[in-house]
RNA sequence: GGGGUCGUAGCUCAGUUGGUUAGAGCGCCUGCCUGUCACGUAGGAGGUCGCGAGUUCGAGUCUCGUCGGUCCCGCCA
């Protein structure tokens, strides 16, 4: 017997028709004289009945079958009998009895049940993991993948981009996320690291005159693991030369929308663009949530001039008043609420959350109305955006915590309090965001985004007296509040590429030893050029409305970076170690793995 | 590195103020059952309460530590 189609694609069409199906007992219902088998393969389900007056031989079979042996089946598809159809279900119309069965494999009874819609522990899911992709939801994820994957490739294709593999035993690179090193058997005492992205090559590749690159690429960083990061993730990676922002946003809008289209999702571009001061001063994100409203509003004016002390000399210092607006929640909201809210502020770094309601009865505030002259609450009213019955909450500290605290808070009350809009689908732009930023421990500059991102050329006149101020060419794509994608327009020119480094602290030599070939290689007529990646894993995730990249990955780790079902990573014998004239100081890891990293 | 949370039967969970022999549903095994579809029904097996100390006459329950899962902060250009 050989299979001839799978379950799933079966239906009233094909009545009468003799097939082979084969796949996995889903369930058996043993009627006693009746058998009723689901088989599942990958395309869906079939129910397959034993009669024993029928055909007494299947029937004796299927009495031993049991959940999740392989079978294989052949014989005519029938209407299920009046009365006895599921309409609501693929295959709930027809049935199949078959003239011949035979088992091909058995199996164990499962540490866990599929599909018994309860949530079954993470970890034995990881470690079952052949067992936890058995399940429909799973499945469902890694053809939305697959089929997601396929569509940018194509995509890419059709726009004439090149798909170039490059190196992943390569080079430490400098700043950035940790780098996961692998010794050099050949050059004892050298490393190899592995890429946290192929930046370097697809610029090199520009350099050689390829013009559009692209690359479906695992990329790896060290870094500790969230709901969002695994240790090795997957970049849609694209690079162009002679080209400018405008033609990233128009292909990447493109991408997106044919991406999006395999989750049945139209989308359409352009895509807003709000610059990151804009986007930090009214939501207090780089990647902001546009599903809802409720944007952080400057108060700092009335803030100057009130007599309540904390405000003002907050403001006086330097600092900020910065509010958000809680539209109709005053009279829904407790005490209680309130000061959940002051607690939920203080974790995120406030000093304080001040609030004022206006109800219809008048104002009142967390004690902090008497400071104020009824013109000031009204004026903070007007500036915040409140109306009667509006809730406003204020924070009073430098800008950086306020803008932190606000923006973080924003999501929370928009969670909570359920105001955000599930079916939108808000994509944008972030542009503008500054080439530096002072890193408080290091005493010293780095670059925001990666130090070949070119600064906007108007902004290099004081690029030597006021390099914080300096804009870069550099965008990021927000989907939803999560950031799906980013880069930049690169420097080709070798001097303002030292003048960066410079700026960072890197010396011409240091920058050298790094990255000589990629300096060496600029001088050598390097194309104007410039690029982004898209996180497919995280693009994936939130097409399949997953909570994390975990379930669009096959064979994801867990948070302390340990693959469960094949208990890596593991101690090394001491021949291998030899061989790689290594020597390490952990102690040695007990027989069972623990994934503990010190 | 730090904080929250979870860990009791194969799975999902309940387990009162610390008190006799630790329970339920599902799964598994054995019967019965010819239109089920989470089939039904009768019975049965199945436990180092994650691990280790401590408090106590007595610990699943309290304390400390530890291991593992998960979420978050730091970190992740």
């Amino acid at each position: 017997m050989k299979r001839s189609i799978g379950c799933g694609r079966l239906s009233l069409d094909d009545l009468d028709k003799e097939v082979c199906v084969a796949g996995w007992v889903n369930v058996r219902r043993d009627l006693g004289g009746l058998i009723f088998l689901e088989l599942r393969d990958r395309s869906g389900r079939l129910q397959l009945v034993a009669d024993p007056n029928k055909n007494k031989d299947v029937h004796e079979k299927f009495v031993t079958l049991r959940n999740e042996f392989v079978i294989i089946a052949r014989g005519k598809i029938t209407r299920r009998p009046e009365g006895t159809e599921k309409p609501d279900q693929p295959t709930g119309m027809i049935e199949l009895y078959p003239d011949e069965m035979e088992l091909l494999n058995t199996s164990r009874p499962l540490p866990f049940q599929l599909e018994l819609g309860q949530q079954v522990d993470e970890s034995l899911r990881l470690k079952y993991r052949y067992l936890d992709l058995r399940r429909r939801e799973m499945q469902r994820n890694l053809i939305l993948r697959s089929r997601v994957t396929i569509a940018i490739r194509k995509y890419l294709d059709e726009n004439d981009f090149l798909d170039v593999e490059t190196p992943i035993l390569t080079k430490a690179t400098p700043e950035g996320a940790r780098d996961f090193l692998v010794p050099s058997r050949l050059t004892p005492g050298s490393w190899y690291a592995l890429p946290q992205s192929p930046q370097l090559f697809k610029q090199t590749l520009m350099v050689s005159g390829l013009e559009r690159y692209y690359q479906v690429a695992r990329c790896f960083r060290d870094e500790d693991l969230r709901a969002d990061r695994q240790p090795e993730f997957t970049q849609v990676d694209i690079e162009m030369s002679f080209i400018n922002e405008e033609d990233i946003f128009e292909i990447s809008e493109g991408l997106l929308q044919r991406a999006f289209k395999e989750a049945d999702v139209d989308i359409k571009g352009p895509f807003p663009r709000l610059t990151y001061k804009e986007v930090m001063d009214r939501f207090g994100s780089d990647k902001p949530d546009l599903r809802f409203e409720m944007e952080i509003k400057d108060l700092t004016e009335v803030a100057k001039t009130c007599e309540f002390r904390a405000f003002k000399e907050t403001v006086a210092a330097g600092g900020v008043l910065k509010a958000l607006c809680l539209k109709g929640m005053a009279e829904k909201s407790s005490r209680k609420d309130l000061d959940g809210w002051q607690e939920v502020a203080k974790g995120f770094g406030a000093k304080a959350l001040a609030w004022l309601t206006f109800k219809s009865e008048g104002v009142k505030s967390s004690g902090i109305d008497k400071f104020f002259k009824p013109e000031e609450i009204e004026q903070m009213r007007q500036l915040a955006g409140a109306e009667t019955g509006d809730i406003v909450l204020l924070v009073a500290d430098t800008y950086k915590v306020v803008t932190n605290v606000l923006g973080r808070l924003r999501l929370k009350l928009a969670e909570d309090l359920g105001l955000i809009d599930e079916s939108k689908h808000a994509l944008l732009w972030v542009v503008d965001f500054p080439v530096f930023e002072w890193n408080e421990d290091e005493n010293r500059l780095e670059a925001v985004h990666h130090p070949f991102t070119s600064p906007r050329l108007e902004d290099l006149e004081n690029f030597d007296t006021q390099p914080e101020l300096a804009r870069a060419r550099a965008y990021d794509c927000v989907y939803n509040g999560c950031e799906i994608g980013g880069g930049s327009i690169r420097i080709h020119s070798k001097d303002v590429q030292s003048k960066v480094f410079s700026k960072i602290g890197l010396t011409e030599e240091t920058a050298r030893e790094k990255f000589g070939f990629l300096l060496d290689a600029l001088d050598s007529g390097a194309p104007p050029h410039g690029g982004i990646a898209f996180g497919l894993d995280r693009l994936v995730m939130l097409l399949a409305g997953c909570k994390s990249i975990r379930d669009v990955i096959a064979f994801p780790k867990t948070q302390s970076g340990a693959c469960l079902l094949t208990d890596a990573p593991s101690a090394a014998p001491d021949e291998q170690l030899k061989e790689l004239q290594l020597k390490h100081e952990a102690p040695k890891q007990p027989a069972k793995v623990t994934a503990d990293k010190s």
